[in-house]
RNA sequence: GCGCCUGUGGUGAAGGGGUUAUCACCUGAGGUUUCCAACCUCAUGUCCUGGGUUCAAAUCCCAGCGGGCGCACCA
């Protein structure tokens, strides 16, 4: 092929033909942001409708849509706040930057939560040295916030918030609604696609890193103790998996994801089967097999709270890149809702088989006594009394109140009484296997695995090949001329085509034939319908399949009703 | 955020102080043409932005913005 990478060859053919290009170009573009134009705009369409219908097939599993903007108090339950807020410290000899954390984490213990003045006071009277060039001479330490920060409100009295860093929070949120919708019964599922916002430090490797990113998350939602029992046995396939280097496993494999799980790579069941779904929806996406493997994290990489973390790698121009993050985040993120929100409302309930009988001692105070002698305080009375230890009430003359008081208590006051207690469940809060997808770099890596660079008659040819499920348009309607009522046909038809539910074809009708076949075939356009002077006499036109460029003539009827059920592969059978 | 390299139509490149900035492809209009980037005519430009040096800057200098790579960072 001519000069230069394929890398860059492929830019700039998806900026050349609308795909992806750097956004306000016309005021110098900002590093970190991309557009998708009018092809690029269609394949994400087509990408995040795959995704959503892809995970609702299991069933149990429905869409929700929250926010971007969230609430400063949601996002410091979840350690954003606090993980976002990293120190960073900068080494005026060798100029290297450091986590100011990192640099004292030896000799404190919370350094993480320390506040700028004092961090560099720490660092001075410590005289850290850099880990580079062992100087100690420092610059000021400044925090790096990585989320976008605003305010809800206009004017004062403004609350502080961040557009979201995942959707993740979102869902959490929803949990309630989600459990009633299900009718309380586990496991379930919510999808959530939309923007997410990371003010990187360096963006970097086209649209691999960007600040404003589209993600596309499942929060599968699971009872720990009876996790949902999926048959992984027919999944036969076998799979690249580097499991975690500290595991007595071999650095890296071919195994299928049932005996993955059987052997104890995959840890948990639930993930065994979001891996499998991943795998396959990606496979049905159009990516190629063979540069997808499955990283599991080891337990230093791991965050704290997550037993078992996998990363779906695929292999592209950048090399190995992280598409998919597969997590079990287990209880950690209701739990700390639930703990900094004060609400009980982020459990489920789990039954018993048999309800459990619990006998034991109680002391029951008897209101008929206490409340004619304390009157007002009777409740305090009451209160104390039922927590006041069994075994020593007997021996109790004096009780303290919880308001500080101290009542005498006699004999008559109180009963010991022999009580059944049936328990038929218990409230618990549910653990979650979180597959988290990176929709820009997947739909890269798409367009990477399906650019192909070849040789046509002595010069270079390119062609996107997109399958039905993602090319852009889904045929391109071609008069051979636009004259003797070609062109007439033509708009006709293209009409007709786009009026088929779901399917959606363009006209095109500038210069030659060839040339127009190469532009479709650049942008991944499975289908050219030509009309040509047949068609004027019998209604048939010529359907070209782009990825071998053999042609049919069918008659119009038949191929409308072929577009539509996406059959036209079986014509030429 | 640091270091090195870099920025010229839509894309890819040439031009390194001096007329009207060059080329290929692409795109658009018209012509021609009976199925694979044909041909002819025409059109399309903030030389990244802002300062500076100079009689004169796309060209030299400084800063910013963007891009590439390395370091650092990546819940």
């Amino acid at each position: 092929m001519s000069e230069g990478h394929r890398l860059e060859r492929l830019t700039s053919i998806l900026r050349r033909r609308g795909v992806i290009l750097p956004s306000f170009e016309i005021y110098g573009g900002v590093s970190g942001l991309i557009d998708y134009g009018p092809v690029g705009a269609r394949i994400k369409r087509k990408v995040i409708n795959s995704w959503i219908n892809h995970w609702m097939e299991m069933g149990n599993v429905v869409e929700v849509d929250s926010p971007t903007i969230t609430p400063e108090s949601v996002l410091i339950a979840s350690g954003h706040v606090g993980e976002f807020n990293d120190l960073m410290i900068e080494c005026l000899s060798c100029n290297n930057a450091f986590r100011a954390d990192h640099l004292i984490e030896h000799i404190h213990e919370n350094s993480e939560s320390i506040m700028a003045p004092d961090m560099d006071k720490i660092i001075n009277d410590n005289s850290i040295n850099c880990p580079n060039c062992n100087e100690s001479q420092w610059n000021e330490s400044k925090p790096m916030n990585l989320m976008f920060k605003t305010g809800i409100g206009a004017m004062k009295d403004q609350r502080t918030a961040y557009m979201r860093p995942e959707t993740a929070q979102g869902m959490f949120m929803l949990f309630p609604s989600l459990y009633r919708h299900f009718r309380q019964k586990l496991p379930f599922g919510a999808i959530q696609t939309g923007k997410g916002y990371r003010n990187e430090i360096s963006p970097r490797q086209g649209m691999i890193r960007l600040r404003e990113f589209n993600m596309a998350e499942l929060e599968y939602f699971i009872d720990p103790k009876n996790p949902p029992k999926n048959d992984l046995s027919k999944y036969v396939e076998k799979i690249c998996m580097i499991p975690d280097p500290d595991s007595d496993f071999d650095t890296k494999c071919e195994i299928s994801f049932s005996d993955a799980l059987e052997k104890g790579i995959i840890r948990h069941p639930t993930v065994a089967l979001i891996l499998y779904e991943t795998w396959n929806f990606l496979i049905n996406l159009g990516l190629n097999a063979n540069k997808i493997r499955f990283r599991q994290h080891s337990s230093t990489e791991m965050a704290h709270y997550a037993t078992d973390c996998w990363d779906c790698e695929i292999h592209g121009e950048y090399g190995w890149i992280e598409c998919v993050g597969i997590a079990n985040r287990t209880c950690h993120d209701l739990q700390s809702h639930e703990n900094y929100s004060g609400t009980n409302s982020l459990r489920a309930w789990r039954a018993f088989d048999e309800p459990q009988i619990e006998n034991k001692k109680i002391i029951s105070p008897k209101t008929s006594v206490i409340g004619p002698i304390f009157k007002g305080q009777a409740r305090l009375v009451i209160n104390a009394l039922k927590e006041y230890d069994i075994g020593e009430i007997n021996q109790l003359e004096t009780l303290e109140l919880s308001n500080g008081d101290k009542v005498e208590i006699t004999k008559d006051m109180f009963e010991i009484k022999q009580i059944e207690n049936s328990i038929s469940g218990e409230w618990f809060i549910p653990h979650i296997i979180e597959p988290a997808f990176g929709i820009d770099r997947i739909i890269w890596h798409l367009l990477d695995h399906s650019y192909e660079e070849t040789q046509k008659e002595g010069e270079n040819y390119s062609v996107l090949k997109l399958n039905d499920l993602v090319c852009p348009i889904d045929a391109i309607i071609l008069p051979l001329f636009e004259k003797d009522g070609m062109g007439e046909i033509a708009s006709e038809l293209t009409k007709s085509c786009n009026h088929l539910n779901g399917i959606k074809v363009e006209m095109d009708t500038s210069k030659s034939i060839g040339r127009r076949y190469a532009r479709a075939d650049e942008i991944g356009i499975p289908w050219a319908i030509t009309v040509d002077h047949t068609s004027l006499e019998d209604d048939t036109v010529t359907i070209r399949r782009r990825d071998d460029q053999v042609q049919i003539r069918v008659g119009i009827d038949e191929l409308l009703i072929n577009l539509r059920d996406k059959t036209i592969e079986k014509l030429y059978k």
